[in-house]
DNA sequence: GACGGATAGGTGCATATGCACCTATCCGAT
DNA sequence: ATCGGATAGGTGCATATGCACCTATCCGTC
């Protein structure tokens, strides 16, 4: 057991914050069935259309594998469907069906909610700016 | 497929930063065995002593049985040890061994490595005000 | 001393994340 | 036409995270 303060470990002050901020974004997207990862890959594929898997997961900046995994309970419950590419049989063609559209809107008033209440206490701006320079640091 | 510019989500940016740190981190500390939160953990028992497995989650803001598993891979490496409370039997004492110690010491100049790198990048004050900012508004 | 709420912890389940390794297909060079 | 590297994706394994629900023990009150 050592004396002296400890220097804060960086990371792990981010992971920390980062299960907060989760935490409270499960809560407000709950009432809508929704994961704040799941509803972001809804949005993701609303705003992209149609994308096979491996783009999905660049666009995400996620592991491939990751994004085929997290798809899974979408997939699941129909929010998403999941089709064989035309031109390239090997590709799955990952998009939103009618019950994700619908989701996603049901989903998108709670997630304003948590949006304004946390940027309401904390600049945005100075978050989205620490985010990428510490993705751009890592 | 909806047209607009989407705003942007601040919890997916957050967790799109913690991926890309805790990455560098686990790159940086790998040559040493262990992963950021298990660092962290060893850390925090460092600094605490032995201590109960629910004080310990509180420590760290962690959910009670997530800290009961992460203490499992480094239970069975040997590095940290778990004894019934002597006052208290329904108490999991938990503590360094020797080899978490150990294990603790060689690991160290790792994480001043990406500490100092992350940190000569991005101002870790401001870094850490975000957090706690974070922490407060959920 | 017995009862009942509070407390310490564990287990099952589900999601989130990434690595190593595998198969299938594509496509350019020969 | 074929061969070999590149590419799309899947599976097994391990960790990280938290919820619902369970047991065991403690302790204050009667």
């Amino acid at each position: 057991m050592s004396d002296r303060p400890a220097e804060s470990c960086t990371c792990s002050a981010l992971r920390r914050a980062t299960r907060a901020l989760t935490a409270a974004y499960d809560a407000a997207l709950k009432p809508a069935g929704l994961r704040v990862t799941q509803f972001a890959l809804l949005r993701y594929l609303d705003r992209l259309g149609p994308i096979p898997v491996t783009r999905l997961a660049a666009e995400a900046a996620l592991e491939r594998t990751t994004m085929g995994r997290n798809l899974d309970p979408l997939k699941r419950r129909g929010l998403v469907a999941i089709t064989p590419g035309a031109e390239d049989p090997r590709a799955r063609i990952v998009s939103l069906t009618g019950a994700g559209r619908e989701a996603l809107a049901a989903a998108t008033p709670y997630w304003r909610e948590a949006q304004a209440r946390i940027n309401a206490r904390v600049d945005p701006a100075t978050v989205s700016a620490v985010a990428e320079a510490l993705i751009a640091a890592s």
